[in-house]
DNA sequence: GAGTCATTCGTTG
DNA sequence: CAACGAATGACTC
């Protein structure tokens, strides 16, 4: 073990994951835009590298068009099926590979100063 | 509906 | 300091 020396960035992803709640999702792009980034691929991949695994429930995340988008560095495979089984376990339903109650799609608060 | 392209940000050597 | 890569997003045909 070692404590992985996160940097700011990376703290604030996980930070703002970590608040979202059970049952609820939210998007690359969102996520992105509460810790004050623009970019969803950087918040991805802050995620990919996730060296706070299982820890940041990465698995809550999903892409902006409600597709699953990725998980465990892979964007496809039995990775999302892995994904797809959390998120089915935590109530939220998805079908054809798509988020079925978009209604669960959250906005977490800009995490400026605490 | 599908595929392609573009942008931005973070990371690492 | 510089270069590369990325779990996206959006647009167009």
């Amino acid at each position: 073990m070692s404590e992985p020396e996160v940097t700011a960035f990376q703290d604030r992803v996980y930070g703002a994951l970590s608040r979202i709640p059970r049952g609820c999702v939210t998007t690359y792009a969102r996520l992105g835009q509460s810790i004050g980034c623009n970019s969803a691929r950087a918040v991805g991949q802050a995620l990919r590298r996730n060296p706070f695994a299982p820890r940041v429930p990465c698995h809550r995340v999903i892409a902006a068009d409600l597709s699953l988008g990725g998980f465990s560095g892979q964007r496809e495979g039995a990775a999302l099926d892995r994904k797809l089984a959390l998120l089915v376990s935590e109530g939220v339903v998805f079908s054809e590979g798509r988020l079925v109650d978009p209604t669960r799609l959250i906005t977490p608060p800009v995490a400026r100063c605490r």
